[in-house]
RNA sequence: GGACGGGUGGCUGAGUGGAUGAAGGCGCUCGACUGCUAAUCGAGUAGUCGCCGUAACGGCGGCUCACGGGUUCGAAUCCCGUCCCGUCCGCCA
């Protein structure tokens, strides 16, 4: 939820950004509006309540005639508490649907759609496949030359985009998330192991139940949620409270099973283990004061790119543009691996800033040096995802269907530097 | 699933219809005292929304005693529903 106070500062501001975003503009007046509306039924309500508390402890001292006669004029006066209090409640309803409209103020992001990204750099230059002589193999026939992804298996337990990892795949995919957590360990961050049902108001609360809800698994029955991504969770560790910062960011890494429906995407990615309904992740969830949000957002970037040199992986940083952000993230890097069989870029990590949006809907907040509190930034950033098992079996391939296993791996895999086919 | 008991401020814990946003204690903050610390004494110590106002500090009012509804002139207190916690029983791993 956008500050309401700056809303009314500065209305310009939050228009531009829905522009940019392709958003709703008109919204903001609405919400300028409701909001007018709402002061105006609170004032008459208040005035009205106060003279009727007045009037109780009159009514309290009463005696006989007199009392009774308190009592005839109370109770009409109750009457007409109650109508207004009931106006300002709808009033403040009406504002407050509006304003959880309203998607986050971009913070530097490029203007435009999913295709107007800015690329901030690259890192490490794709391997040229024809000049070393072979055609390289997709992840998924490297895969089963392994016997490590098993999707027909998969699609007949559970449908399709679902899989199992077998054998080196199962051990690859523990190592990468393995790996992901002593690195957030090692950087200060506190492990944690998170729900990955949640309440709807947790849900509602991170802004994953705006313009994309339709890629969420509800289970009706229970009203929970399955969340995408372990930052619902952790999100919701600290909602209502108000915490500590004086020390720094309060820094979580969340270790989870992740829940997508991938409902607009059929026909994309399905082949493999790229475009998924479940897979694992560990995510780095970053607590910190609004004015330290963008160095922390740098921070969540530079660790990313920490994991993706541990495992040795060509990939370019991008700059999302305005309306390929989630309507919580102000600003949004993506790295991006190269995928050698589909010449294309493949999304693995992703770092949002969400500065004081999911905050101010869940209720964290800090104590200021004043005394007063107020909300919190929070950011977040993947550490390590199954999907890398994508980029790690296509990039270190061999010519022979074995895979280099990238030095940084290795102590997770018990030293082994080569994964090799299983015949038969 | 059944039966009881309970949810009050940062914590603990009183309050069972009338000036109680809430006693007492703990903790914390500030001050006093003491070479220092401790102890002692004094003062202060929830959040939120609105109106007024300042250079800054602020003043007034509304709401909040798990959450939602109801009764009443008036609810932390009575009634109903929901959620959560505890104990016992049953059931299933």
């Amino acid at each position: 939820m956008i500050d309401l106070r700056a809303l009314r500062d500065n209305p310009d501001v939050v228009r531009a950004s829905q522009v940019a975003r392709g958003d709703d503009p008109a919204l903001v007046d609405a919400a300028l509006d409701a909001d007018a509306r709402r002061r105006a039924s609170l004032a008459a309500f208040e005035e009205l309540r106060a003279e009727q508390k007045a009037m109780g402890k009159q009514v309290a001292q009463a005696q006989g005639e007199e009392k009774q006669a308190l009592l005839a004029r109370t109770r009409h006066l109750a009457e007409e508490v109650k109508a207004r209090s009931r106006e300002a409640e709808e009033a403040a309803a009406t504002l407050d649907a509006t304003l959880w409209k309203i998607s986050n103020v971009i913070d530097g992001a490029p203007s435009g759609g999913e295709d107007d990204y800015v690329v901030v750099k690259h890192v490490r230059t794709p391997r040229d496949f024809a000049a070393e002589g072979f055609e390289p193999r997709d992840h998924l026939a490297l895969g089963e030359g392994l016997r490590a992804i098993d999707m027909a298996r998969g699609a007949k337990v559970s449908g399709a985009r679902f899989f199992f990892l077998t054998g080196i795949g199962a051990r690859l995919e523990l190592a990468i998330l393995n790996a992901a957590m002593d690195q957030a360990i090692a950087a200060g961050f506190t492990p944690v192991i998170t729900p990955t049902l949640v309440k709807p108001e947790t849900m509602r609360g991170t802004g994953f139940l705006g313009a994309h809800a339709d890629e969420i698994y509800r289970l009706e029955k229970d009203d929970l949620y399955l969340v995408g991504t372990s930052e619902v969770a952790l999100a919701g560790y600290h909602a209502d409270e108000i915490i500590d910062l004086a020390d720094g960011p309060a820094r979580y890494a969340g270790w989870s099973a992740c829940y997508r429906r991938e409902a607009g995407s059929a026909g994309r990615d399905t082949r493999g283990i790229i475009r998924v309904h479940q897979f694992h992740k560990v995510e780095m969830f970053s607590y910190c004061r609004p004015e330290d949000a963008a160095a922390e957002h740098q921070r969540l970037l530079g660790w990313e790119e920490n994991m993706l040199a541990l495992v040795d992986l060509p990939y370019r940083v991008i700059d999302t543009a305005a309306g390929d952000l989630g309507s919580s993230a102000a600003r949004k890097f993506d790295c991006e691996a190269w995928l050698p069989t589909q010449n294309r870029w493949l999304e693995l990590t992703s770092t949002s800033n969400c500065t004081t949006f999911q905050a101010r809907r869940l209720g964290v907040r800090e104590r200021t040096e004043d005394g007063s509190t107020r909300a919190v930034a929070t950011l977040n950033g993947t550490l390590g995802t199954t999907r890398w098992i994508v980029a790690i079996l296509e990039n270190h391939q061999q010519a022979d269907g074995s895979v280099r296993v990238p030095e940084g791996l290795r102590p997770y895999l018990g030293g082994l530097e080569v994964l090799e086919p299983v015949s038969g």
